[in-house]
DNA sequence: GCCGGTATACTCGGATATATTATGTCCGAGTATATGTGG
DNA sequence: CCACATATACTCGGACATAATATATCCGAGTATACCGGC
């Protein structure tokens, strides 16, 4: 169980995004900020932009800025945007499944105890991301970082 | 993200085994019990045993048995067994590795606060799966399906 | 000098490959039972 | 009748394929800018 490294990559897009300002960056400035693959990282962002969390203008001077304050966007959305709303533990039923087993038991109206269990545990999970925001980052950062991503910027951008 | 359905499996035969008494049950009994590949159950409860969660034992009258009592068998345990140890969100500090800066700053010594983050959510996650046992998987089963479990497996033992 | 049209360079976007992981299969090693044989 | 050796059938265990997914790449569509010619 592993969780695609877009949601690491995007993270720190989300930071960096709101250090810069409300100007787009194009993903190539992004991609050389963190030595990552450009392409992969575009494709990565367009996902971002498919749930709303950023927004992407094309040609020059484009690039990816975010669609909301840094407030607003918690690392539950981000996860979402790139592993979706699905759960980790997918329940298939297998009880009701075997051989000499009466599917239309009425107990199997009720969800099975261990379905509901991996369920309050990946809750437990989902709710904590939900309370950390990219504000919460931001303010966990040293201060310096900020004045430091822009100076990068700028060398970056030429 | 998706956990292997192993760890579903594997769920299921605990509170299975428990049902049945101490007596190693063969794989091909569990197999049909819910319709499962024999073979490739058979591959996964062996990671069950490589943690000590369950012994094996081989030749006629042999299978599979719990090694401990329910109560001492939590589902991070099963998780772990099939998913490692390592965290689903991994950090590979790409903060430091862009172009134009420099990884022996004083503030990298710090960890990654977005890695914090994850690493705080995931932990609610294990602490929460931590909390449920076995035992409590067979509290929360209707009564008779312990009974109906003993009933299908002598049918299926033949 | 000013305006409009055109070419251009730069951006994102999605279709297409490759690598990694999860899923599934197969056959061999080992062991308790059953069987047959000799005492 | 009993003990022992042997054959047998059944089990797990890990090496070997296949399928699904994540990672990475490539090229086309679209747009703001710069340039150039005409007014």
């Amino acid at each position: 169980m592993r969780m695609s490294e877009n949601v690491e990559w995007s993270a720190h897009c989300c930071v960096t995004l709101a250090w810069l300002g409300d100007d787009p960056v194009p993903v190539g400035v992004l991609a050389r900020f963190f030595d990552l693959p450009r392409a992969y990282l575009n494709k990565s962002l367009q996902a971002m932009v498919r749930h709303g969390l950023m927004r992407s203008v094309s040609g020059p001077r484009g690039g990816f800025r975010l669609a909301l304050p840094p407030g607003r966007i918690t690392l539950m959305d981000i996860v979402t945007a790139h592993e979706g709303r699905e759960e980790a533990f997918r329940c298939t039923e297998i009880r009701q499944r075997g051989e000499g087993i009466d599917p239309s038991l009425p107990e199997f109206r009720t969800p099975c105890a261990i379905s509901a269990a991996m369920r309050k545990a990946e809750l437990a999970w989902r709710r904590d991301l939900a309370t950390q925001t990219v504000a919460d980052l931001i303010a966990a950062a040293p201060p310096a970082a900020a004045e430091r991503a822009r100076e990068r910027y700028r060398l970056l951008r030429g």
